[in-house]
DNA sequence: TTCAAATATAAACAACTGCTTATATAACGA
DNA sequence: TCGTTATATAAGCAGTTGTTTATATTTGAA
């Protein structure tokens, strides 16, 4: 059957959660650049020009929601994305041009 | 040229701001609701059991980011979606399933 | 062991968000 | 004009978020 166009048993939590981490501008320019390349943390602030710490939040809430994971290499570690949703959603986000004025 | 993977330029404060709009669950249920069909607020806050000035002032943040924009018929105001972007966006939500876990 | 580099974590605090409650505005019919 | 329905807006406040500063942890090299 289907859906319902309004549906309040629906709760769209999870969903929701994705796209707010994603609305940050310093987490979705470190998901885009990780998406075009896997990268260590201090390459990552460097470029950006942001305080370490700063950054290492903000990759720690996105490995939270399971959107990138780190591997260690020695003293650095690499983090990558490991959410196909997070990559199709950046993807709509920047094939899509402009904010739908007609 | 090829893009560099982490821009400190590209500022993304845009982009970021439509994910950011999307990232509540009530407005992505609103949005959802109205991709499927245009409707009035009445009928969103009934369906949705939620205190209509909820409802209107997360309208009201959908419309000031060019996400929706209401009609007037009467007493009545009917909102649609008018940003592909954020179409785009709600499709790559739910096209992709889970978090990416392999 | 000791040191330095890379990364993570914690505390503090200002700023922002979302909800509730109350009130305002707009349109229409009697 | 008045009352009613639909919608918008505002104030207040609790809870959340993001940044800064400082400190902790991890690893490898000397």
């Amino acid at each position: 059957m289907k859906p319902v166009a309004f549906d309040k048993n629906k709760s769209y939590e999870r969903e929701a959660e994705i796209l707010k981490v994603l609305g940050h501008p310093i987490r979705l320019k470190i998901i885009a650049g990780l998406i075009s390349q896997a990268c260590n943390v201090k390459k990552i602030w460097e470029c950006l020009e942001l305080p370490q710490a700063t950054v290492s939040q903000h990759l720690a809430l996105l490995k939270n929601k399971g959107i990138i994971v780190g591997e260690r290499d020695g003293v650095e570690v690499y983090y990558h994305v490991v959410s196909d949703q997070a990559r199709h959603i950046v993807q709509a986000l920047f094939t899509v041009n402009g904010c739908g004025k007609k």
